[in-house]
DNA sequence: TTGTTTTTTTAGATGCGTCTAAATTAATGC
DNA sequence: GCATTAATTTAGACGCATCTAAAAAAACAA
């Protein structure tokens, strides 16, 4: 275990875990500037305080990856995050676009007991209120097989399961059209002048959506 | 309003607050420095700063007063702090004895909102694990009449309300002898020898308490 | 009242986390 | 291959929150 982390710490770890979950690839000094809204310089800094306390191996130029130590770490904090998310929703009665901010507060409480006890509270969630899978105790994450609606053909029946962006209009979009977790639907058209999608949802209702609101979407296939 | 605090500054109002509930007269820079346990160079910086933002009134010399915003604030820490405990205990089935440390991370949380539904979620409590008043939203304090235990006469019969001394070891010992909150008990004989008194509590039980128990125990009479 | 002790302030320093501006190095395009 | 562009590092700064050591002021006591 590393000794405590400051808040700053810990955001750059999130940041770093984030991005490599995308790519795969070691993470740029540039790309962690922008995702946390940095001058490069001060990732520059914080890059040397990681690697000096083993949360990251960086070779100059080379760009970073997580230690070992530093991924069990974000993953940790990405635990954090989502039961608090969880909590936030299910016992206050949070919508699911207010949690987030609140969520990038509470992750940085330091108990491991406080977490333990609180996933028990809350029955051992495994997704958060967006679909994001909760890691467990010993960080281990059981990945979903989802795939995004826009890439599904005509005739898929398929269930709603997670959201890619995470932004409020989007999440509030969601909520107006119906379109939340757990929502069946089936693909009747695709029109392929713009891309948007014909969907059949409950009731025989159809509902038309943006290309945009497809690549944003998950869905499991039934 | 003010703008956001940082814990710093949090954590010295509380102080402050404290130490003036009290005493009742200004607040001197040295009390604070052993409350806090910093340096008085560093408080006479920090009180620089809170004065700058109009939460505290300062004299050269004279001593600190918390200006209305500067109680409120305080006042609404305390709120947030002892909520917190009561969430803690009444949902995560922490003991009274564990939570504090906790409490004094989470009373930093950022968010009106939060904690008035986490209020809500608790049922609106007015007193926390340790029989503290939990300030009402507007900042409110409704004050329990109440005596120390060491301050009743022989043959009074009185309900354990709170605790002076929160420290874990007095709250382990209160564990132990089952003298916890809302415990009834008549006060049997006080010895002068050594201001021990012998209680009798449920079941004709007879307890025999030290002077400094007694000290640091609230009953209200009945 | 005058010396001693306590409190408070000042001076100067440090680490964290951030910035801007400039220099350096790497990557890209032609 | 060379020029331009992009990424990265360096240099120097700043505010916050803390410290120690020393000076100054106030309080206390004899
Ligand atoms: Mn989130
Ligand atoms: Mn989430
Ligand atoms: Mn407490
Ligand atoms: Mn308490």
């Amino acid at each position: 275990m590393p000794d405590q982390l400051s808040q700053a710490e810990e955001n750059y770890l999130k940041a770093i875990y984030k991005i490599s979950r995308q790519s795969g690839t070691p993470v740029s000094n540039n790309s962690i500037s922008v995702e946390m809204n940095t001058s490069a310089a001060s990732v520059t800094d914080m890059i040397n305080r990681l690697s000096q306390k083993d949360l990251i191996h960086y070779q100059k130029r080379k760009g970073v990856r997580l230690t070992d130590l530093g991924e069990i770490t974000a993953i940790h904090l990405v635990r954090k995050h989502r039961l608090w998310e969880t909590f936030l929703v299910e016992k206050l009665n949070f919508t699911w676009d207010e949690v987030h901010e609140l969520a990038e507060q509470l992750e940085h409480i330091q108990s491991r007991e406080l977490i333990n006890r609180l996933d028990e509270f809350l029955d051992f969630p495994k997704y958060d209120p967006h679909g994001d899978p909760i890691p467990d105790e010993n960080g281990r994450i059981t990945e979903r097989q989802q795939v995004l609606l826009s890439q599904l053909p005509v005739g898929q029946k398929a269930v709603v399961v997670g959201v890619k962006d995470h932004s409020t209009p989007f999440l509030q979009y969601l909520e107006r059209t119906g379109l939340l977790l757990g929502a069946e639907l089936v693909i009747g058209e695709r029109f392929a002048y713009d891309n948007s999608l014909q969907l059949e949802v409950a009731d025989e209702q159809k509902l038309l959506i943006s290309q945009k609101v497809g690549q944003n979407l998950y869905v499991q296939k039934k």
